[in-house]
DNA sequence: GTCCTGGTTATGC
DNA sequence: TTCAGACGTATTCGG
DNA sequence: CCGAATACGTCTGAAGCATAACCAGGAC
C-alpha cells in the first residue's frame, strides 16, 4: 500500500475513533452525524505533544486489519443514531443478487486475467445496463492497491465483464474510468469546481459549506468529505445510477450555461449525489472535480482605482488519485481486447500479446484522442487491425511530441554519444499544431488538443502567407511566440497570456504573434510521423517560406561539440529563448506522439546546478495539504525581506521541491511557530488565506524560472512597480539555509535588482504592454457595430 | 434593462 | 510548468 | 551461471504564477 493511501485511510480512520470520542458533544443545527472533526478542524495541526508525529497518522491501527474503510465509517457514525439499519434488508430489490453477491462479484475483479470468470463479475442481469455501482466499487478495489501490473488487471477484468455483458456501455465506462467526458478538442467542459461540488453537497447532504470546507481541509480530499457525508437516514434503491445516466449527466451539465446556468448544474449533480450509494458517492465527487480551487478569502476592501481583483487560487486538473491514469487505463483496454478478441488472434510474430495490444491502445489513442472511434473499431475489427482501422487524421491534434529535462550539456552529449543530434531555440511561447487541410480550411490546436483556432486568426490568415503554393495540407508543430513587428523583437510570455483567447477578430488583436516553427508531421495527404527528424526538417524547410514577423524557422545548430553548444545555449537565452531543445536527427528520430522519450532533450539555465535564479526566502505561512500531503502542511507562502521598511513582504507560495521527508520536518520544525495571527509586518494580498501563520524563523533556499510582475505579490512593491510586486515563475525548494537567519534573506532591493538584470530587455515592453490600462469589460458586437446577442460569439471588442 | 464587481472556472506556461 | 516516489524492467555484479 | 543489487524509464499525483472567460447579484 502506497503511503498516500495509507494516509488517507489512516485519516479516515482517526477521524472514525474522533467522532466517537467526542460523539457526547453535541451538534447544534447539523443533522449529519459525520463531522466532529474539532480535533482536525484546528488549523493548527499541532494538536499532538510530539511535533514529529502526525496526528492523522499517529495512531496504530492494527486493531482493524480485516474490517473495510467503509465499515469503519459505518460505525463511526452509526453510534449517535444507530435508528437505520433497516438499510442492509431494504438494499436488495427482486431484480438483483444479494448485496453479499456484489461483494462476491467485485472479488472476483482481483482474480488473474487467466482464470477470470466473466459472467460471476457481473450482478446485473441480462438487459440491464451497468450499474455506477460496478465501476465505483472497481474504483475502490484499485485505491487499495499500489502495483500497476494488478491494478491494470482489475481494470482490464473490468472492461472484459462490460464487453462479454454489455458491450454497448463500454464506451460510457472507459469515458468515466478516464475521467473525461468529451475527446478534449471538442471543447466541452464542466464549468464545475470545488466551490459548487461543496454547495450541492451542501444542499444534499444537508450540512453548512462551513462544515464541509472544514473537513476538507482536515480529509485533504472532498471525495473523502463525501464519503463521510453520506446520511443513514436517506434511502435509496441500489443501482439506480447507470454508468450510462452518469455520463449523460455530466454531459447535461457541461451543456449548461447562461442564465441560471450554476443552479441547474447544481441540480443535475444534487440529483447524482442523492441517488448514490455505497462508496458512489465518493469517486462521483472525485469525477466531478474536474478542478481544484485552493485558499480563497472573502474580504471586500477598497482598491485602488488601477488595481484589477485577482483572487489567488490555483487550479489543477485532478485525477482520480486511485493510481489509475490515462496510461494504465489505455493499457487495460488492450488487455481486455486480448482476451475478448473474437475477430483474429495475434500475429504469430508477436510473442507477449498482452503488452503488444497494450502499447498498440497507446499508440493509437495518442494519433487519434477519441475513446469512441477507438472502441467502436476495437469491437468491430479487433485490436490487431486497429492501426490501420485508427490512423492519423487530418483535423484531429496528434499528442505533441515532449521533452525530457537536462541538467547540462555534458549530460546531453552523455545521452546522445555517438548519433548526430541538433540543437535548438526552445522559444517562450504557446506550443501550437496546425492543420491545413486540402480545402483549405485550417485549426489549430494547443499543446493540451485544445482547439485553439479562435484565438488565432492572424496565424490562420497568414498561412496562405506562409505556406509554399504547391502545399495541399500540412500539419506544422511550432511554438506560437508574442512578437514585436517593429522592433523586430520577442515579447514575454506574461505578454502573451494576455490576448484575448475566444472568438478574436483580427481589428481587435493587441498582442501580435510569431510562429517559429520546429517540425512537420504531415504533407500533402502524407503522414510524416514515421520519417526521421532530418527528412521533416528538409520537408518543413521546402514547404514553406519565412514571412517577416509572422513565420519563422526555429534556429537550429548541428554541433557535437561542448563549448559550441554551450554558447549556443548563450545566445538562445539573450536572444528571449528559455533555453534549447535537443534532437537526435537519424537513429530514434521519428515523431513519438505525446511520449516524453528520450529522443528530445530539453536544457534550461535553470536546470543547471549553480546557476539560474536562486533566492533565500522565508516561510511566514502554510496551508494544509491535500491527497497524499494530508496531514502535513502542503505548501508555504514565502517572503523576501525589506531592510528599509523592516517587513517581510510575500514573494511567492512554494510547494514542490521537497522530498516526502522534508516535508515532514519542515511542517514539524514549524509547527511551535505558529502564531494567531500575522505579524503587523507582513505585507502579503488580502485574498491570500494561508492555513497558519509563522514567526520569521526559518531561511529556505529557492529556484525560479524567472521573475514577474505580480498581482498578487507584494515583493519588490513600489520599486518597479507603484502597485504590484514582483513573483516567481516556477519555484521549487533547493535545501535549507541553516546558515541564515530570517533578516539575511534575500532583500527586496535584491529582487528588484534582479528583476532590472533579469529582464532588463523586457522592461520597457512590460511597461508599454501590460500596464496599459485594461478596460475591464468586453462587449460582444455584430460586425455590423450593433451589439450582438451576448450568448453569440460573432465578435468581440472593446469600448 | 445596463453597468459593474467579485467570485469561480479554464488555460497557458 | 517542476518535482519526488513507486513500480517494473533491464543490466551489472559477485559468488 | 544465477540470484541480488543497481540503474534507468514510466507513470502518477503533489504543487507554482498569470491570465481570460463567464456567471451571479447589486447599483442604478
Amino acid at each position: 500500500m502506497s503511503p498516500i493511501k495509507r494516509n488517507i485511510n489512516d485519516a479516515l480512520m482517526a477521524n472514525a475513533r474522533a467522532r466517537a470520542a467526542s460523539s457526547k458533544k453535541p451538534q447544534p443545527s447539523q443533522p449529519s452525524p459525520s463531522k466532529k472533526l474539532k480535533p482536525l478542524e484546528n488549523p493548527q495541526i499541532p494538536s499532538s505533544p510530539n511535533p514529529k508525529s502526525n496526528p492523522l497518522v499517529s495512531e496504530p491501527l492494527e486493531s482493524k486489519p480485516k474490517a473495510s474503510i467503509t465499515d469503519v465509517l459505518m460505525k463511526g457514525s452509526k453510534k449517535p443514531s444507530p435508528s437505520p439499519s433497516k438499510k442492509e434488508k431494504k438494499d436488495e430489490t427482486p431484480k438483483l443478487k444479494s448485496k453479499g453477491n456484489v461483494d462476491e462479484c467485485v472479488g472476483q475483479l482481483k482474480r488473474k486475467e487467466s482464470d477470470f470468470d466473466l459472467k460471476a463479475a457481473a450482478w446485473w442481469g441480462e438487459g440491464e445496463r451497468v450499474p455506477f455501482r460496478f465501476l465505483a466499487r472497481a474504483f475502490d478495489l484499485i485505491d487499495k492497491e499500489s502495483g500497476r501490473i494488478v491494478i491494470t488487471s482489475i481494470l482490464c477484468n473490468v472492461f472484459r465483464t462490460v464487453i462479454a455483458t454489455t458491450p454497448e456501455d463500454l464506451i460510457s465506462i472507459v469515458y468515466l474510468a478516464a475521467n473525461k467526458i468529451a475527446p478534449s478538442h471538442e471543447g466541452i467542459e464542466l464549468g464545475i469546481g470545488d466551490a459548487s461540488l461543496i454547495k450541492a453537497m451542501s444542499d444534499s447532504y444537508c450540512r453548512q459549506e462551513k462544515s464541509i470546507k472544514n473537513q476538507l481541509k482536515a480529509l485533504g480530499d472532498l471525495g473523502l468529505v463525501a464519503k463521510a457525508s453520506r446520511s443513514q437516514q436517506m434511502l435509496r434503491k441500489p443501482d439506480e445510477l447507470t454508468v450510462v445516466k452518469v455520463l449523460d449527466t455530466f454531459r447535461a451539465i457541461a451543456k449548461e450555461s447562461g442564465k441560471d446556468s450554476q443552479d441547474k448544474k447544481r441540480n443535475h449533480i444534487k440529483g447524482l449525489l442523492i441517488a448514490a450509494i455505497d462508496c458512489e458517492p465518493q469517486y462521483l465527487v472525485r469525477l466531478l472535480q474536474v478542478t481544484t480551487t485552493l485558499h480563497f478569502k472573502k474580504i471586500k476592501r477598497v482598491r485602488h482605482l488601477d488595481t484589477q481583483t485577482h483572487m489567488s487560487n490555483t487550479i489543477f486538473k485532478t485525477k482520480l488519485r486511485i493510481g489509475l491514469a490515462e496510461q494504465t487505463l489505455l493499457a487495460a483496454l488492450g488487455q481486455a481486447a486480448v482476451y475478448s478478441e473474437k475477430h483474429s488472434t495475434a500475429p504469430s510474430h508477436i510473442q507477449s500479446p498482452l503488452e503488444e495490444a497494450a502499447k498498440i491502445i497507446k499508440e493509437v489513442y495518442s494519433v487519434l484522442p477519441n475513446y469512441e472511434k477507438i472502441i467502436t473499431a476495437l469491437l468491430n475489427d479487433g485490436v490487431w487491425k486497429l492501426p490501420e482501422t485508427c490512423g492519423f487524421t487530418l483535423g484531429v491534434p496528434v499528442g505533441p511530441m515532449l521533452a525530457k529535462p537536462t541538467k547540462g550539456v555534458s549530460e546531453i552529449l552523455d545521452k546522445f554519444q555517438g548519433t548526430e543530434f541538433t540543437c535548438e531555440y526552445k522559444y517562450d511561447g504557446e506550443r501550437a499544431q496546425i492543420h491545413y487541410m486540402e480545402d483549405g480550411s485550417v485549426e489549430i490546436y494547443s499543446r493540451n488538443a485544445e482547439r485553439n483556432t479562435g484565438k488565432f486568426p492572424d496565424v490562420v490568415m497568414s498561412v496562405e502567407r506562409f505556406k509554399k503554393p504547391n502545399v495541399k495540407s500540412f500539419v506544422l508543430d511550432c511554438e506560437v511566440v508574442g512578437y514585436d513587428p517593429e522592433k523586430q523583437k520577442i515579447l514575454p510570455f506574461q505578454i502573451l497570456s494576455t490576448r484575448a483567447r475566444k472568438g478574436v477578430i483580427m481589428s481587435d488583436i493587441t498582442v501580435k504573434v510569431c510562429i517559429f516553427a520546429f517540425d512537420i508531421l504531415y504533407l500533402n495527404g502524407q503522414s510524416l510521423l514515421q520519417e526521421q527528424l532530418i527528412d521533416r526538417r528538409e520537408h518543413l524547410y521546402n514547404s514553406f517560406n519565412e514571412v517577416d514577423a509572422e513565420f519563422k524557422f526555429a534556429t537550429a545548430i548541428r554541433s557535437n561539440d561542448l563549448e559550441e553548444i554551450q554558447r549556443f545555449l548563450d545566445t538562445a537565452v539573450n536572444s528571449s529563448c528559455e533555453g534549447l531543445i535537443i534532437k537526435t536527427l537519424k537513429k530514434d528520430a521519428t515523431y513519438e506522439p505525446s511520449k516524453r522519450s528520450l529522443n528530445w532533450l530539453k536544457l534550461k539555465k535553470d536546470y543547471m546546478d549553480s546557476i539560474g535564479d536562486s533566492l533565500d526566502l522565508v516561510p511566514i505561512a502554510a496551508f494544509h495539504g491535500r491527497g497524499k500531503r494530508a496531514g502535513v502542511f502542503g505548501a508555504f507562502l514565502l517572503a523576501c525581506y525589506d531592510e528599509n521598511k523592516e517587513e517581510y513582504q510575500s514573494i511567492c507560495k512554494i510547494g514542490t521541491g521537497f522530498s516526502d521527508i522534508m516535508l515532514e520536518e519542515r511542517s514539524a520544525s514549524l509547527r511551535p511557530k505558529v502564531i494567531p495571527k500575522p505579524k503587523p509586518y507582513y505585507q502579503f494580498a488580502d485574498t491570500i488565506d494561508p492555513d497558519v501563520w509563522f514567526e520569521p524563523s526559518e531561511v529556505w533556499e529557492v529556484k525560479a524560472a524567472d521573475l514577474s510582475i505580480s498581482p498578487v505579490h507584494r515583493a519588490a512593491a513600489g520599486i518597479v512597480d507603484q502597485n504590484k510586486g514582483i513573483s516567481l515563475r516556477f519555484p521549487r525548494l533547493l535545501r535549507i539555509r541553516e546558515d541564515k537567519s530570517p533578516e539575511q534573506a534575500t532583500s527586496s532591493d535584491q529582487v528588484a535588482d534582479s528583476w532590472d538584470l533579469d529582464v532588463s530587455w523586457k522592461q520597457p515592453r512590460m511597461i508599454k504592454y501590460q500596464w496599459k490600462k485594461p478596460p475591464a469589460r468586453h462587449y460582444k458586437i455584430n460586425t455590423d457595430g450593433s451589439l450582438a446577442n451576448l450568448g453569440g460569439f460573432d465578435a468581440v471588442t472593446r469600448i
